[in-house]
DNA sequence: TTTTAATTACGAACTAATTCGTAATTAACG
DNA sequence: CGTTAATTACGAATTAGTTCGTAATTAAAA
């Protein structure tokens, strides 16, 4: 399995976030959730090149294409995460996890939110 | 304030993450920590591009320099933080933390260590 | 003091990512 | 059907990062 599917560029990226937000776009409708930053080329070429390593699927339609998602953003998530933590946290998510609850004021309801969450896998563990 | 500093290349971070761990290192020493994988030209190389940018200062030793981090572990780390966050997680630091949280990287010390943190934190709120 | 070995400085090649211009294609419209 | 406007395909320039060879420097050793 390639992992580096799942590390794509910054520019594929945003590229994705439009994709996994929005559905299945055309090159027209990517370019425009990303502000008409980039000239129409540039997005089309970065597609297309994405299309070549299968990060994305497309199908016709009328005389352009719909471009796709073909990977999972939660597995992205996870390999971006997963890369961090090795290259910046001595390998150690709970270094990570220290650094990123500790820094970032969380509101009232993330903390909810991640309490349940923490209470959810404690249960879990026991289980195990 | 320079943020492009807190965004080392992959490269330099991990030369950072020797004069971090191991304190003050000329170049012949960050290459054996790095596992002498690449030419001492090039670790030298890029630890004067380093320099440049002010990553790390130097002083002379013997004939050799001695670099040292010129900015904080902590910093950098949530500066990387900070992107992930942005460009992997719609910006929401609390999505990012439940990705991390669910993964399977956390042992059962880990686990203790974070619920510590958590209770600490709670109780700080209490007092703003 | 002279030689030698380590280190630095510099430049250039190489790679990956990004950007966009131009020309060809193609569906839509008159 | 023929024109036109949108879209694609392609190639090439640009930028940033990485890599290392060669030559110059310099401290240490003989």
């Amino acid at each position: 399995m390639a992992a580096e599917k799942f590390t794509p560029t910054d520019s594929e990226l945003a590229i994705l976030n439009v994709l996994w937000k929005h559905g299945p776009s055309t090159v027209h409708e990517v370019r425009d959730a990303l502000g008409q930053e980039q000239g129409y080329t540039t997005v089309l070429k970065l597609m297309q090149i994405m299309h070549d390593k299968q990060l994305v699927s497309r199908e016709k339609e009328g005389r352009a294409h719909r471009y796709e998602a073909a990977i999972e953003k939660e597995n992205v998530q996870q390999n971006l995460l997963d890369r961090l933590m090795d290259t910046a946290f001595d390998g150690s998510m709970s270094q990570l996890l220290q650094q990123a609850i500790s820094s970032k004021e969380l509101d009232k309801s993330d903390w909810e939110e991640l309490n349940q969450l923490m209470d959810k896998l404690k249960d879990q563990s026991k289980d195990t």
